[in-house]
DNA sequence: CGGTATCGCTGACTTTAGTCAGCTAAAATG
DNA sequence: CATTTTAGCTGACTAAAGTCAGCGATACCG
């Protein structure tokens, strides 16, 4: 009916008086806007002045007024970097923290009546909701170490198991329960887990493992859905032969199967080539790249 | 990974980011955002203060004043509603008008680089927000009257029809082809079609036709994938009932099929009783309501 | 017809957001 | 060590948004 632009611009719409009106009701704590945004993205633990600025998009001066309002309100502490003294780092007080629990409890409701309009089809909303966010945050995503315990890292790994399970016929559902009793190999210094985040959402991973002295094994590619076809397969990848050529490695493999087919395209266009068999099925591919 | 509310809040801070670059953009016409909003929201063909107001959820003193601000520009022009000499209409001066378009060409770029980023998950990228606009307004959704040859009537009628074929095996494809040369009957004063709407997008629709001088068939009752489970079945039904009581009809049928289980339940939960056979296959259940 | 409600306008005002130049202190650079 | 860069603060300002009481015109209702 509507055309695609006409769509995203009702969403937008309805989005932004959705928001406004989430927004709004941050007020009735006699605090404005701006300042109960700055609170609310304050962690308990400490964030850095410059890290507000740039989440929030704020202006140097407008920040620093916002912090100086908190302050006096005795709900943030800004103090200096001790490791960089001309940074400073924003702490919630106790007060603060109290204060912060109400905006987040008032946050809460606000998303739990969303949902509750919802109705059967929450979850397909949530999914909606990662989808966009996570189209428009593509600029935006991180790649950063992980442990392979982590519980970003076993998502990412348990995500990668399924895909493989309805992807690969020969694989099992049994691959899908998860001990792990390899993590170690995936640490330092004999391996890597490197995870994608856009935002606090995992969105990829990869790892490392050594095979021998100068051979290293990539293992577990995945990218999530909504994030396929945009290049992060390509930038973990990357990633993950540039840390094992830092950690000494020459060479490193990978097996796969043929029924992924868009990892296949991927490795045989980004260098990598066959080479002979050296696990066992399902892997049905196998491949080397120098790095 | 992330639990649902931390999800929801993400897609918030991503969404309020992205969309206030897009409202920031409006500027550079040398024009505050608030009178670019209400510029682009009066319709050529005009639209009464009350509704810029409600769509906009601005004050009427503030909204005034941008209308007057507007209006010194030579881009609007306000004049009393004729039936109704308290309310007033904006319209657009041709000098608007080619103002209007301007901001529609930035806001259709704007758009366009958005579904750049989603690459070749730019359908499911709209679908995701049609779902999401659609749960959020769910408060809002109206019903109104449509000619049974209206795009949107005709869209909701063809969506209907691709249900039917994939959820009733009975039914062949053969029947998306849409001459409907039955629209007559659909009509006033023999007939009625109600669409549903949620801003700018038919989400569902019902109609009624004369069986009898004071029987009525209820037909093609369709509601979208985003909005089910909302009760917006059953708001169309009481909607359809009500017209059809208005119209002299005391009793109502209707067929269906046993596969559409979700419409078999609410009519027998609202009343509808099964009666002997009216049509022939793939119907397999008849019905009928005292209005 | 008179009382009352509705609609939108105006004036006077406050609050919030945003901008910018200039400043200080600390770190980085060479 | 002098110079440059970086991080953030402050003061002075403007623009925009929002609030509220009161007003005039019109419609509605008995």
């Amino acid at each position: 009916m509507l055309d695609a632009i006409a769509r995203l611009r009702r969403f937008n719409r309805v989005v932004t008086r959705e928001i406004g009106a989430l927004d709004t009701s941050y007020l009735g704590r006699g605090r404005p806007l701006g300042a109960a945004r700055v609170l609310q993205l304050v962690k308990p633990e400490g964030t850095d002045v410059a890290e507000l600025r740039r989440r929030l998009d704020l202006d140097t001066g407008l920040l620093s007024r916002l912090l100086r309002a908190l302050e006096t309100e005795g709900l943030v502490h800004v103090a200096a970097d001790p490791d960089d003294r001309r940074r400073r780092i924003a702490r919630l007080t106790p007060a603060g923290f109290a204060e912060w629990q109400v905006y987040d409890a008032l946050g809460h409701a606000k998303a739990q009546a969303v949902f509750e309009n919802a109705g059967i089809r929450r979850d397909a909303l949530i999914e909606a909701m990662d989808m966009i966010a996570t189209v428009m945050l593509k600029e935006d995503v991180e790649i950063r170490d992980a442990d392979p315990l982590d519980p970003a890292a076993r998502a990412c790994i348990e995500a990668y198991y399924k895909l493989l399970v309805e992807a690969v016929p020969e694989c099992s559902p049994d691959m899908l329960i998860l001990p792990l009793p390899d993590a170690e190999r995936y640490r330092s210094p004999d391996g890597a887990f490197l995870v994608a985040w856009s935002d606090d959402l995992p969105i990829g991973c990869v790892s490392l493992r050594r095979l021998g002295p100068k051979l290293a094994e990539v293992k577990r590619l995945w990218v999530h859905p909504h994030a396929r076809g945009q290049g992060l397969g390509l930038r973990l990848m990357r990633a993950i032969e540039a840390r094992a050529r830092d950690m000494g490695f020459s060479h490193a493999k990978l097996d796969t199967n043929t029924n992924l087919t868009a990892a296949v395209g991927l490795y045989s266009s980004d260098g990598w080539s066959d080479t002979e068999p050296y696990t066992s099925p399902p892997a049905n591919v196998w491949m080397t790249k120098r790095l």
